[in-house]
DNA sequence: CTTGTCTATGCAACGAGTTGCATAGAGCAT
DNA sequence: ATGCTCTATGCAACTCGTTGCATAGACAAG
């Protein structure tokens, strides 16, 4: 229930068309919270009937007209009261350790590869946030100042950080525990 | 659609009740996939229809009688199959990241008692792998050899203890920013 | 002897999330 | 002309997951 919040969230960081959310869940929020353009555009029109959110109609040249978003004053005190509610700390799901103990009951080396795709996508990810870090936080032309949206955004980013990089150190693990197996398979023969 | 893998993998490693897996799901398969009674009972009704699992009836004194569900030769099969099958790198939702961005459009401070009951929360898991751990696999009295299927278990188990280290050493970084936002919210005043 | 807890299974309804498909204007390449 | 990609929005159908409720035997506490 938290994809109305998630919205608001970005909505108040910058006003946009449910295409444009879209993006952005692909990008900086998709790092924590992902959805399809259907999701959205459905959840956009319920908090459009329960006034969180006014549209504005924006003609555009090159390209079909867009509605604007953007968080009304009812969607400000939603949000807040959410802020302030309690939530569940996160529970996983975690596919790849579901494969990892049924690997017990295939070819543990068959899942190398496996693996190894996964270990590619997160370390492609890590160098996406960290570019995303210097760009916009600590590198050279990133802006100065103490803002505190700033600074959350920041910290967001590198719980992400460390996720990627706490995962890359796992998946060596997993990967040198796969090929011990291989390897070695009964020490007793 | 892993929830029928997972199933798959807990009654490979011992087979079992529906309500046992609920319990199992609550523990050490919980760490990694979640699953509540009803999903569980309604998995194992299309799977026993699809042929993947034997059912036994099992009366019990002093309780009601159970269902001891196990793995058939069909469902080992459709396991393999859904092994070798490429998944997706896992997208994490992290309702808190939303919270902790969602603070700039409210009172920063307010969160510090949130992620304060979220940091105990991950910081008794923690415990409780650790704890885990020291029983099944590095303790004086767990059971020596190397059986594939607890190295594979121990692995999995090591990622959990990484996951909760790095989050709680994110979580001290999220609360010293929220309290430095907090100190000292606009320092040209 | 009633209340509460634990084991054990299940239905019904709802809400969240995914997948496939459809429409439509603009620009670009062949 | 035709097909391809990008922006932009949306419907319909489906699966996945959660919540509330119901049943029922055994046992323990008051």
């Amino acid at each position: 229930m938290a994809l109305e919040h998630a919205i608001l969230v970005s909505l108040l960081e910058k006003p946009g068309s449910g295409y444009e959310l879209s993006r952005r869940f692909e990008r900086s929020i998709g790092h924590f919270w992902t959805a399809t353009h259907q999701q959205i555009y459905r959840v956009l029109k319920r908090m459009e009937t329960d006034g969180w959110i006014d549209v504005r109609e924006v003609p555009q040249e090159g390209r079909p007209d867009k509605k604007e978003y953007s968080v009304s004053a009812a969607g400000r005190e939603a949000l807040a009261r959410w802020l302030h509610e309690p939530s569940e700390p996160e529970s996983i799901r975690h596919e790849l350790a579901v494969k990892i103990r049924g690997a017990a009951f295939d070819d543990p080396a068959a899942l190398i590869a496996e693996v190894e795709r996964h270990r590619a996508a997160h370390s492609e990810r890590l160098a996406h946030y960290l570019a995303g870090e210097q760009r916009d936080f600590t590198g050279p032309g990133a802006p100065a100042g103490t803002d505190p949206g700033r600074e959350l955004q920041h910290v967001v980013l590198r719980g992400g950080i460390a996720y990627e990089r706490m995962t890359l150190a796992w998946l060596d693990d997993v990967l040198a525990t796969l090929r011990r197996l291989g390897d070695d398979p009964d020490p007793r023969t």
